[in-house]
DNA sequence: CCGCTCATGTAACTGGTTACATGATTTA
DNA sequence: TAAATCATGTAACCAGTTACATGAGCGG
């Protein structure tokens, strides 16, 4: 038996996904992405076949031909070897990788905050305080799409993105008050 | 005059820096990246100088040969186009696509918590424990690397690490509370 | 003179994006 | 019956990663 694969996160969610909510389709795995407040997971076709593919080839998914009518479809089940995956990929021990501090585009934009004219600097920081505002709402609403009952871990996750927009939100405080 | 073609966060940063220190080569802007605590911008030759390239064709930066001593180098600098573009990547209006809750990779991971063993799931919070106090101290040297004099808004830009991180800590202390 | 930093690139590979293509099932 | 959803994929393109390749300048 030979060590484990290190896998990408997108592949360790979807290890995760079907190890989690049973054996799926390929489609539901896309559907699971959709509504979440980060743009790093996109759901889209062209990103998703070819990784589950991948993971098939690699041993750590199995499918199984399903129906649903007269509608062919392929059930994706974790196999032993992607369980070890996902528990590796999962940690301890967690990628070093993996503790980096989140990128925000906004950060970086304000690292160039100087480049732009007084006025235009107003302007701006209002826009990011009406976005983050907008984020907020719909973070909160993706907090309370989780059922703590039958999903506590989701929900958990979920927390995180409203503590991060909290941060960009005092940390915006704080730019407004020295700027 | 057209409209400035939109840019990625790569090719705005790389306008922003050019703009910020002057006219610089692009080994300087690849050295602008180290000791950056995300692990986004990465610095290798084979994202900068591609990058570089293409913001020339475009239009946006402009090159004249340079030497020091013996050594040849290109001294890169914003075209008004280049300025123009820039403006427009920081904006107001700032792309809607910057408001995302950033992607963090624990978060990810916490999501699948659930499919943990108890021992193993206490390993893996003092791991994330471990690992974000690490990221906090570095991400305290990174703020203090700034100064307010010359360079004001990097250390508002590198404060948001700081809140960033601080969201992660709090956040793992409300999990570990309730698991 | 050795090793580090400054300096510029290229090439093969990998993986994600966007758009295209198809068809069954469910719901209003 | 029309529109939305379920369901599966492919192809061209683009950008980033890793590794390779080269060479001058500088400090000990």
């Amino acid at each position: 038996m030979s060590a484990p694969q290190p896998v990408s996160d997108l592949e360790g969610v979807l290890l995760g996904i079907v190890g989690k909510f049973g054996p799926c389709t390929a489609y539901a795995l896309r559907k699971h992405f959709e509504g979440s407040p980060t743009r790093f997971f996109t759901s889209s076709t062209g990103a998703i076949y070819p990784a589950v593919r991948r993971l098939e080839r690699a041993g750590l998914l199995a499918s199984r031909a399903d129906r649903r009518g007269r509608q062919r479809r392929r059930l994706l089940q974790l196999t032993p070897g992607g369980e070890a995956v996902l528990q590796a990929w999962l940690g301890p021990p967690v990628d070093e990788g993996a503790f980096g501090t989140p990128y925000d585009p906004l950060r970086t934009r304000m690292y160039f905050v100087g480049a732009l004219p007084a006025r235009r600097r107003q302007a701006f920081l209002d826009a990011l305080r009406r976005g983050l505002e907008r984020q907020l709402a719909q973070v909160e609403a993706y907090v309370a799409s989780f059922d703590p009952e039958s999903n506590p871990a989701g929900r958990l996750a979920a927390r995180g993105c409203l503590h991060a927009t909290w941060a960009q939100l005092r940390w915006l405080d704080e730019v407004a008050r020295e700027l």
